[in-house]
DNA sequence: CTGAAAGCGCTAACAG
DNA sequence: CTGTTAGCGCTTTCAG
């Protein structure tokens, strides 16, 4: 239960003073001769010495961790996104510090307090709120913060980096491709529209519609309210809910659109619920792409992939080039352009048969 | 960007000395004027100070955090815990750090000094590796240490708290169940079998069926091997090789144990690329009750559930009981009956039909 | 090339 | 009730 080998042990037993030891402990080792260097790294383990970073945090204000807000990692999705996060921050010598929010936005400053205090300086917003005014004065006092899925807006009082796909586009894409298919009544599927991603998935799917022609139908846009704290895992019941609600409409639609790939999951319960068939009867579309579950799942889900691993990787060289001075000037936005994975859960309504024979005619 | 307000600045303008800022900050209201606090409180508020953790904690050698050391974040079981064990860290006033060690006992080794030398004196392995010799300095040191499925060997160097459910029983449960409902040739699907929890899973798997008088047969145990790096969330990948390998043998198993339900539901994809059907072709049982996925999978996944919230809050206060010194004593071992969770994945094997009206006799 | 000394911001005796 | 003081363990000028 030894606790307390400092620098001045070490530097005792080495016969040099705390500075050399702290000279080694840096790297800086042409200052000093390489036998004095030896002498040193003995003693240290002899003693079996280790720094202690709180203090040497302390004395260079230089924290290596950043953290990370996400609404839950219960979530597949964020579990991913936190995994992506820490394995890149991680080969650039920071830790991560992870926190559960629940998109709550008193809980998120908290966090972000606390992380400011115990001299985390950037931080990554896996939870996107509509504003990110709770976070001023964090902000004015130097926090670095990168959000994901979100840019901010003209009206915010504080500018930060983001990073996210294009969000309508990827809306669009999903869409188009159920239009092509011959669908003309589809159905959005989502839980609280309080995040720009869902805005703009739902700006995305209205937007595709009017282009082709046909007026959205609100009663097609069906917005869950969130239950329960655990909010997250949930969308799987949403979507299921969601489903059997709009699939129950006397002209039901033929095809939904989810903002997330859970939803579309539990979709399929919800349309299975009704002892309706996807693709055969409702066509699927999700938002994501959560490999493996994407794949596995019957029929394998058609869906709109955001590539997380390059997205976290530019997320996280985004905040590091900031905290490390290498980068400045004004916020950047880097949105990436998703991709429209098709597999089995989309089909032409028409009939299950002559499902790939049609004559596809893209927008 | 203001950094530096310090109880000094804030002891000048309060006209108080530092201690009396720090006693305000402390609690120790008793020891002062209720008109002092007031004005020590005005004055933080108008420098907008923020006490300095890394300096109160070097100070005091508290620092309200644990670790938490998985395989990876990304496979919804580990991300599940994760989640539960942020909730009730964060309700005993810790905080979590996260780190994905990929099963790799360096890794984990890494990461566990550099918690030791930021001050954390708690964490909680989830990666349940077979020995926790790599641990055996940082232990002496003092590090607590509660480990996830897995008690300590009596031949471990170092002894740990540990939580976990009963994995022997689980998979007798598991095995028995498919017994009774008739099958004789059950398989064993797992990764690289060198955990104690899928030790002991295996063990119960051939415990269940000698004790049923059916002699185990190695052709029937597929222990897959770890691909890449990104090992866990593979789990479905692996699942999928290893239902196809077992399921193309001359005398094919009626029935898959997996060790887990990323596993199992790899087998349903096995199962399906072979045009078997599942549960009526061959019955799949799984092991960790991954809701939702278990709910919304085609057929919904028999199973054996671990009850994550309660395992992981026992696992907290556990640790937790050691940090404040409110525990001491010899290790202890939590250990949680599972429980089996019957749904649609398996079947007798006689006939689809008559599937629930056998007679059941439990061993 | 190496050492002495002054803090980083906070806390905790111990005096007053 | 409140102030003085001496560090926690490390880094970093600045002298030798």
């Amino acid at each position: 239960m030894s606790e307390n080998v400092s620098v001045y042990d070490v530097a005792r037993l080495a016969k040099v003073s705390p500075s050399t030891v702290s000279n080694v402990l840096n790297g800086r080792l042409d200052r000093m001769r390489p036998e004095t260097t030896e002498r040193v790294m003995k003693a240290m383990e002899q003693l079996g010495y280790t720094p202690n970073q709180l203090a040497r945090q302390l004395k260079t204000g230089n924290v290596p961790m950043i953290g990370l807000i996400v609404p839950s990692v219960a979530n597949p999705f964020w579990g991913a996104v936190a995994r992506n996060v820490e394995e890149v921050a991680q080969s650039l010598g920071y830790q991560l510090l992870l926190c559960n929010a629940e998109r709550d936005p008193e809980r998120e400053q908290r966090y972000a307090e606390a992380m400011w205090s115990s001299g985390i300086r950037g931080v990554i917003f896996g939870s996107s709120p509509l504003s990110f005014d709770h976070l001023v004065p964090l902000a004015h006092r130097g926090l670095q913060v990168v959000a994901f899925d979100r840019q901010s807006q003209s009206a915010d009082q504080v500018v930060v980096d983001s990073i996210g796909v294009d969000n309508t586009l990827g809306a669009r894409l999903a869409v188009n491709h159920l239009l092509t298919e011959g669908h003309r009544r589809i159905g959005f599927l989502s839980g609280p529209i309080r995040t720009v991603s869902r805005l703009d998935r739902l700006a995305g799917y209205q937007a595709a519609l009017k282009n082709a022609g046909v007026e959205p139908d609100p009663a097609l846009i069906w917005e869950g309210a969130s239950v329960s704290a655990f909010g997250d895992i949930e969308g799987v019941e949403m979507g299921r809910a969601g489903a059997r609600t709009l699939l129950s409409r006397p002209e039901r639609p033929t095809a939904l659109f989810t903002v997330n790939d859970m939803y579309a999951l539990g979709a399929y319960a919800g349309a299975r619920d009704l002892g309706l068939h996807v693709p055969e009867d409702v066509s699927v579309i999700g938002f994501d792409d959560l490999v493996p579950l994407t794949e596995i799942s019957v029929p394998m889900l058609t869906t709109v992939r955001q590539p997380l691993p390059q997205m976290m990787c530019e997320a996280v060289e985004l905040l590091i080039g900031r905290l490390s001075k290498s980068r400045t000037g004004p916020p950047e936005h880097v949105v990436i352009e998703p991709e429209l994975i098709v597999r089995e859960s989309t089909a032409s309504p028409i009939s299950h048969i002559a499902v790939d024979t049609l004559t596809i005619n893209k927008e």
